[in-house]
DNA sequence: AAACATTTTTAGCTAAGGCTAAACTTTGCA
DNA sequence: TGCAAAGTTTAGCCTTAGCTAAAAATGTTT
């Protein structure tokens, strides 16, 4: 029994009725359509963050932080280049194009803006590291504007 | 340039360094790991809401608002069938065993937390619902607590 | 420079989750 | 009652993303 929907009577409804088909349908197409980003936004943000601090990306660091094996690091690499998002040479290790690099960016900050939003409602560090990385790709702009500015008042706030 | 970073030395480190590559890689573990259950429970979760406000799950209603086809969803009750979670008779409509009831109310709870909080965050209705179905999956017990306070001190503040 | 170790790539397996097409069952209506 | 529509299932295709095993290239060490 959901304590939530039953003091409200104006939002009773719309807790315990469900949406029409058709939105409840885009919502999950919605979620569909970010697992298939998802996976490789993960890849590029990683890659720059290892072009920024190790100075360089090789697959066997990626397939270590990502925890596969490196295979499975090659044959994503096969695809993020056939996708213009890194350039890479036999044997050699990987960069960014201009496109992956934008991505790279985006994604650091949505991930930071995530991470510090956790923080500032009082989440523990390592909880909150693992929950941002799962939460990243799910939230909307709409929503990733008022984490921004949930933290930036709490962060003046105390 | 992420500003969240500049400003406060004593997490400055933590933003701009990578984590351990073992830690780094049990977070992508960690969201590997949602990933697999997530469709499963939300196939879960929308059965039991099925039955609570129409009585009865049919294969046709759960891929209207799944938005995938018949075939998807047959073969998915199969394997909902296969774990236990639901029993079915050819042509007949479906019904949640007892864990499979147990991970639908699971389910509707941790989904009921989530949407309440973006409400309550100032998320609009439409967003929110969104956002709430694809970050459900990914938000631990601790950060779902501290949603759930956070919820609550928001309805009585106001 | 030859041998050994490490790294990278390729080939081929598996399971999941979309799809279409076609077969089969049930339901509803004339 | 019988036939058409609607719903369900099965078969088979595709892509993704894990994996192992083995081959190829690079790097290191003696």
């Amino acid at each position: 029994m959901p304590t939530y929907s039953d003091n409200s009577p104006d939002t009773a409804e719309q807790d315990t009725n469900l949406p029409p088909p058709e939105q409840h349908a885009r919502q999950y197409a919605a979620v569909r359509d970010a697992h298939e980003t998802e996976l490789i936004e993960d890849y590029v943000e990683l890659i720059g963050d290892l072009l920024d601090h190790a100075g360089e990306a090789r697959a066997t660091d990626i397939a270590a932080r990502m925890g596969v094996r490196q295979a499975t690091v090659a044959r994503m690499i096969r695809r993020l280049n056939d996708q213009g998002l890194v350039t890479n040479e036999p044997y050699r290790s990987i960069f960014l194009t201009e496109r992956g690099r934008a991505m790279a960016e985006e994604s650091r900050k949505r991930h930071g803006v995530v991470l510090q939003f956790l923080r500032s409602l009082g989440v523990d560090d390592a909880t909150a590291r693992i929950d941002a990385e799962g939460m990243e790709h799910h939230v909307s702009e709409t929503t990733l504007g008022i984490m921004r500015e949930f933290t930036l008042k709490q962060k003046g706030g105390d």
